[in-house]
RNA sequence: GCCGGCGUGGCGGAACUGGCAGACGCACAGGACUUAAAAUCCUGCGGGACUUAUACUCCCGUACCGGUUCGAUUCCGGUCGCCGGCACCA
């Protein structure tokens, strides 16, 4: 009997043996291929198994790419700025510097125990100022470039974590981080001009190799809408609204206008009657928050006591406030169609406005309209000349009309609002900014940066508005580097995204002191071509990069302008019933104990075999059994048979051809979960072989074992060694497959009488279409009782009597 | 409300392009080995009917109702349920 498997003998030899010699190296003549993960934040819980998982993924698929002789780009990072560990940092009393520190060492052991082929010499750190320098060059960069600039309004503020937030950190409502209620907040904030690439970020999408969801979730965020601007004449003066519409096909069907409470003539509408109501309301909208307003069941709204007139028709029509109108999306300012849009029609149902239909659905208009009618499509209606024109037709081309009758333009909007960059938190990168009184915001000189984060005692979020940075005197008090007056610091930081925004692009030169990436390693090594990490940063993380490689790509640092070519979702590992694992729920499984139990290898091989890589997945310990059986059973197959002489019959080479056949498809569609029970299949089948012929030949041992290096890289080495190679499995290339040797002689036939399967035949692999159904019907005689109407032969697969 | 995804044994899941539903594994049951247990190996394992029982045979079965087809987990229409995204964007 040879030695049984043994894990913790087989890992720590490998590991050791991996470290002397490693297995991923750069001859400088392999092709590249960077496989990246998306990098951990360094939270005090460390890595449970659902972190694993992601890993594994990354990790399998770099290995397959260097069995295909690549030299992979493997990096690992830690994005340690941010919210999450200022908050642990504060919960656990110490410096949010120490216990990132002390993570980062916990999560990098565990991260070790996975055996990934990761890069610790490009290793990066956020919160390193060596790395942190080029975020904030980057945020020069954007300011000279107009990209970055000052503006005070009422921007989205959690209560709880004590900063701004920018739109796409609130979600429902609540802060993405601790999930209260975001209010409004009028606070002097650093924007970055996202939307001035809203156009190339929607139109890029299309040449991604993303999943469709992440894409449609992009191109939702940015919302891009085409319509028209409508110029409205306030009745009785000389001054103008302008509305926005994406329907100004129904422009003759409005019957009055709606301003939000926070539009700039709000207040000048009102007249001497309605002053009071105005204000009263606009006061009112002012302190509710967006949750709130969501809420609303009823519209709420004030008549102005104003008219405007409608330029096409010359029609008086009433304005009105709401808060059902946004003031930063269009113009803040709508025209009203109750009879087409449903918001409209409950504000004209509660407020008694009349309701004017100016499409009809099958040409005929409806007397009394029980709901709006917001297809467009019908014939146009009540509307002058536009009258008898196909709804879909006109509303094409009624922004054109528009911009020729002088009474508006052509043009298109976005849902996709500009960045609020600060953050009102102590730990992030400082906005290298310093304000002059006579030279306004200006930049830190490049030369000087990185500018950093000085060191305090009481880092706390203050509440205010302020940073804490504000209270460190000699911090803030400087130079003008223009004029060298006295000058103030800015005191706000970055937000967490900063680093993560472009932090892929300094692993292949993380240690360049001149520059962030140099021109050389960029072209040779970047962009990446796969990324792998969860669905959650659809509209955060993955949209921040993307506009910040668009603007790098600009600014000549790369020559590309797409970060990541190709992107995988892996679902979440969830506890019992469903429920997201966290250390609050006390449901967290760690990866340690098993790894003890059972070794790297199987539960890197569990993690997949969990479910498919892209859904969520609940974790159940006891399937790891499973794996580590299967495991046992190759390594003693592999072991018994070494070192025998058999022969290979077509039959195993058959098998060898399917299985490599298999596995490869398998792998090749991301189907990893079924990559292994092809594994366990395959095992089974050369076992069964094995025991037949008395033994097995070796290429087909072989060959399954460099199958499974990318699985199973501990075990894969030792067997290849025990079957007498003295190099790593990883010098090997990934087996080929015939199509000629997977060929069967034989195939086992369904014979099926109206597609019910009565018994199963085995005939000849090429036997023709008479033979084959003359041959079902003698094995189904006995049932051939009625009318044979038709008979249908699929090639190797079954026989079809239809009978009536 | 709008958009997207999913629904298969006790459980996780499989089924390539419409072709034998339930691969592979877990759990469970029985057996072998053992003084015994663990480990390992072998066998069974969707539901029902017939049968003393086995075998055989037959019927039902991929959320539900219907359609297309020789044949549907797969395609089409509708209903229900679960999950995710967006949410007054005019």
């Amino acid at each position: 009997m040879a030695t049984p498997y043994n894990h913790r003998e087989v890992e720590q030899k490998w590991r050791k043996n991996w470290e002397e010699h490693p297995v991923n190296v750069n001859d400088g003549k392999k092709p590249k291929y960077y496989c990246l993960d998306m990098f951990p934040y360094p939270s005090g819980s460390g890595l449970h198994v659902g972190h694993w998982r992601g890993y594994v993924i990354s990790d399998v698929w770099s290995r397959y790419k260097m069995l295909h002789g690549h030299y992979v780009i493997h990096p690992m990072g830690w994005d340690a700025f941010g919210l999450p560990a200022e908050n642990y940092a504060i919960k656990m009393g110490t410096h949010p510097r120490k216990s990132t520190a002390d993570n980062i060492s916990n999560i990098k052991r565990q991260i070790n125990e996975i055996s990934a082929v990761y890069d610790w010499d490009m290793e990066v750190n956020t919160t390193d100022p060596e790395f942190y320098k080029w975020t904030q060059w980057i945020f020069v960069k954007m300011f000279k470039e107009g990209l970055a600039y000052e503006k005070e309004f009422p921007i989205n503020w959690c209560p709880s974590c004590k900063t701004g937030l920018a739109n796409e950190e609130v979600v429902n409502g609540g802060c993405e981080r601790c999930g209260a209620t975001v209010t409004k907040k009028n606070l002097r904030q650093w924007m970055l001009k996202i939307t001035k690439y809203a156009d190339r970020l929607l139109d890029d999408l299309d040449k991604l190799d993303w999943p469709e969801k992440v894409k449609k979730m992009q191109a939702d965020w940015i919302g891009k809408s085409y319509g028209a601007e409508v110029n409205f004449k306030v009745d009785g003066t000389e001054k103008e609204i302008t509305v926005y519409t994406t329907r100004p096909d129904t422009l003759h069907g409005a019957t009055f206008m709606v301003l939000a409470p926070e539009h700039e003539m709000a207040k000048d509408l009102a007249t001497e009657e309605t002053r009071e109501k105005v204000e009263e309301y606009i006061l009112q909208s002012s302190m509710r928050s967006s949750v709130d307003r969501m809420q609303d069941k009823e519209k709420t709204g004030v008549f102005t006591g104003s008219y405007a007139i409608n330029p096409i028709n010359g029609k008086q029509i009433p304005i009105w406030l709401s808060d059902y109108v946004l003031a930063d999306y269009g113009t803040g300012a709508i025209m009203c169609v109750p009879a087409h849009d449903d918001r409209d029609f409950a504000f004209a149902k509660k407020f008694e406005i009349p309701i004017v239909q100016v499409i009809a659905k099958d040409g005929v208009a409806i007397e009394n309209m029980e709901e709006a009618y917001t297809e467009a499509s019908g014939t146009v209606v009540n509307s002058g000349e536009w009258n008898g024109m196909e709804s879909s037709v006109l509303k094409k081309e009624a922004p054109e009309m528009i911009e020729k009758m002088g009474i508006g333009k052509k043009t298109v909007n976005y849902k996709l609002r500009d960045w609020v960059f600060s953050r009102q938190r102590y730990w992030g990168e400082p906005i290298p900014i310093i304000h002059c009184p006579d030279c306004g915001a200006v930049p830190v000189p490049e030369d000087q940066l990185p500018l950093l984060l000085p060191e305090v005692e009481s880092y706390q979020p203050t509440g205010t508005g302020e940073s804490p940075l504000a209270d460190i005197a000699e911090w803030v008090n400087t130079t003008c580097p223009c004029c060298g007056k006295p000058s103030k610091r800015e005191t706000n930081t970055m937000p967490q995204w900063a680093g993560s925004s472009w932090y892929f692009l300094r692993y292949v030169d993380s240690k360049n002191n001149e520059e962030l990436v140099s021109k050389e390693k960029a072209d040779k090594y970047l962009p990446v071509d796969m990324y792998i990490g969860g669905v959650e940063h659809a509209v955060l993380h993955l949209l921040y990069s993307r506009f910040y490689t668009k603007f790098l790509n600009d600014i000549g640092v790369v020559d590309f302008d797409e970060p990541f070519h190709k992107l995988f979702n892996q679902g979440m590992i969830t506890g019992k019933n469903g429920i997201k694992m966290s250390k609050s729920k006390g449901n967290v499984i760690s990866p340690d104990d098993l790894v003890r139990d059972y070794g790297c290898d199987s539960l890197r091989m569990y993690e997949l075999f969990v479910g498919p890589p892209e859904l969520d997945a609940e974790w159940d310990d006891r399937g790891i059994d499973g794996v580590y059986r299967f495991i046992n059973r190759f390594w003693n197959l592999v072991m018994d048979n070494k070192d025998g002489n058999t022969k290979a019959t077509k039959e195993m080479i058959k098998i060898r051809n399917k299985m490599v056949y298999d596995i490869t498809q398998r792998l090749e569609s991301f189907s990893l979960n079924t990559v292994i029970s092809g594994f366990m299949e395959y095992n089974n089948k050369m076992i069964e072989l094995a025991k037949k012929e008395g033994g097995i030949d070796k290429e087909t041992l072989e060959t399954a074992v460099i199958l499974m290096a990318p699985f199973a890289p501990h075990v894969a080495e030792e067997l290849w060694e025990a079957l007498g190679h003295n190099e790593s499995v990883y010098e090997s290339r990934w087996p080929e497959y015939s199509e000629e040797a997977m060929k069967d002689d034989e195939k086992e036939i369904a014979v099926q009488i109206n597609g019910k399967t009565k018994t199963v035949i085995t005939l000849p692999a090429d036997i023709d279409k008479d033979s084959a159904i003359t041959a079902g019907k003698e094995a189904i005689a006995d049932k051939l009782t009625g009318n044979v109407v038709k008979e249908i032969y699929v090639p190797g697969r079954i026989i079809n009597i239809v009978m009536k």
